[in-house]
DNA sequence: AAGGGTGATGGCCGTGGCTG
DNA sequence: CAGCCACGGCCATCACCCTT
């Protein structure tokens, strides 16, 4: 638990920086895939063929991912697999307009990458170098706790690029608080990788131009058959709302949004994005932590009478109380006739605090009573308090 | 009548537990 | 320890209803 604990720390100290053009690109990527271009920027080097090349080592990648299942490894071998059908880390490609010709080219992210000896290697792109080496300007910052806590891919591009508007916006306008960013729904869904161009012309040639026109090229992306999120409240419904959830949980920005409507018809987002006080978001991830560890010390307790799932179910049910858990399961193990089914019996003592029946001695009611507890403060109870206040 | 919200349904896939 | 299977979560789609 101790080494747990370390671990979460390693994690949750570190940053990556990343290009704003870099993040901008139009792009489709795994969830995965852009942990591993965040973690591996941890430990990058050039090579002599002016390639990026990020290594990292597996015990590594366990501890940012917070991983124990056996099946870690398989999943970054499967996805370093040119020959395995489905996703892979080579079908991770960019869009990028070039500076001096206004050429749109579509960039393969990762040209190689091997998973050997417990030792995953990525090369980048040469083309991309520039743009992830000795970043001087334009770059965003980025924390990699916040990063790896984000599930679903739309969150991921939605943090960077909401944090990256949001970082350069300020550094313009010298201005703290909330701001507004304004998107265009066809523009979104290039940003997220939703539509891409997928080798169309027509769709290059337009977004080559200086003002593409969106309306055309939803007209193209449908024509080509990506007609993925196409009706505005599934979009809503399983990127927006999920995105903005997951942002406010677990990140340093705080979000909202509200659709810009011509008519019924909805053309474009309007993001509210204020940075949440460092405090706050501490507080919540260290309420996490808590959580995991209350839990493991109660499969320590129990583990001999339960289920890992049923003490999961108690500890939600008692709302990771770990004194009231123990002092039912105490008052179980001492109860006079043998119990038939102990987790009814559990939760029945967990909701009616029958323990205090016989040990009522212990009911405190000044808050010095410190001593009749097996010391844990109280610590636990205002932060577990906070994060139900704040849900 | 079209756009948008919400719940139900079914397919897919990753995870974890069980068994040999 | 490996392999299999069940479960749950995610996502797309449909159906139905409400709003504009």
């Amino acid at each position: 638990m101790q080494n747990e604990k370390r671990d979460q720390l390693v994690v949750s100290k570190k940053t990556y920086k990343k290009s704003n053009e870099l993040i901008n690109a139009m792009g489709k990527g795994t969830a995965l895939s852009q942990k591993l271009f965040a973690i591996g920027m941890q430990n990058i080097k050039v090579d002599e063929t002016n390639n990026v090349v990020a290594t990292i080592y597996g015990t590594e990648l366990r501890k940012m991912f917070k991983s124990s299942s056996g099946s870690l490894y398989e999943h970054i071998e499967a996805l370093c697999d040119r020959q395995i059908k489905g996703a892979t880390i080579f079908d991770w490609n960019l869009l990028m307009k070039d500076k001096e010709n206004g050429k749109i080219e579509a960039h393969q992210v990762v040209t190689d990458a091997s998973f050997k000896n417990g030792t995953l290697t990525l090369r980048y792109n040469n083309s991309l170098t520039d743009k992830i080496v000795n970043l001087q300007k334009d770059y965003t910052v980025l924390s990699l706790a916040d990063t790896l806590s984000l599930k679903s891919v739309y969150s991921l591009r939605l943090y960077e690029m909401l944090k990256s508007a949001y970082d350069y916006q300020r550094a313009v306008t010298k201005m703290q608080g909330e701001m507004v960013f304004e998107y265009k729904l066809t523009e979104l869904k290039l940003e997220l990788g939703i539509i891409n161009s997928g080798g169309s012309k027509e769709i290059k040639t337009e977004l080559e131009k200086e003002f593409p026109d969106y309306d055309r090229i939803d007209e193209l992306a449908e024509k080509t058959g990506q007609t993925k999120y196409k009706e505005y409240k599934i979009f809503n419904r399983n990127v927006l709302s999920k995105a903005k959830e997951e942002l406010n949980k677990k990140t340093s920005l705080q979000v909202d949004y509200e659709p810009i409507k011509n008519g019924r018809k909805t053309e474009g987002i309007r993001f509210f994005v204020t940075k949440k006080d460092a405090e706050a978001v501490e507080k919540t991830a260290e309420v996490a932590v808590n959580k995991d560890e209350i839990l493991d010390d109660l499969i320590d307790l129990m583990h001999d009478d339960f289920k890992l799932r049923e003490i999961r179910e108690l500890a939600e049910l008692a709302e990771y109380d770990y004194d009231k858990i123990k002092k039912s399961y105490d008052y179980m193990n001492s109860y006079s006739s043998p119990v038939d089914v102990p987790i009814a019996f559990m939760k029945d003592c967990i909701k009616n605090e029958y323990y205090n029946n016989k040990t009522t001695k212990f009911r405190p009611k000044s808050s010095n009573s410190f001593n009749n507890f097996e010391q844990r403060n109280d610590y636990d109870f205002e932060e577990l308090e906070k994060k139900l206040l704040d849900n």
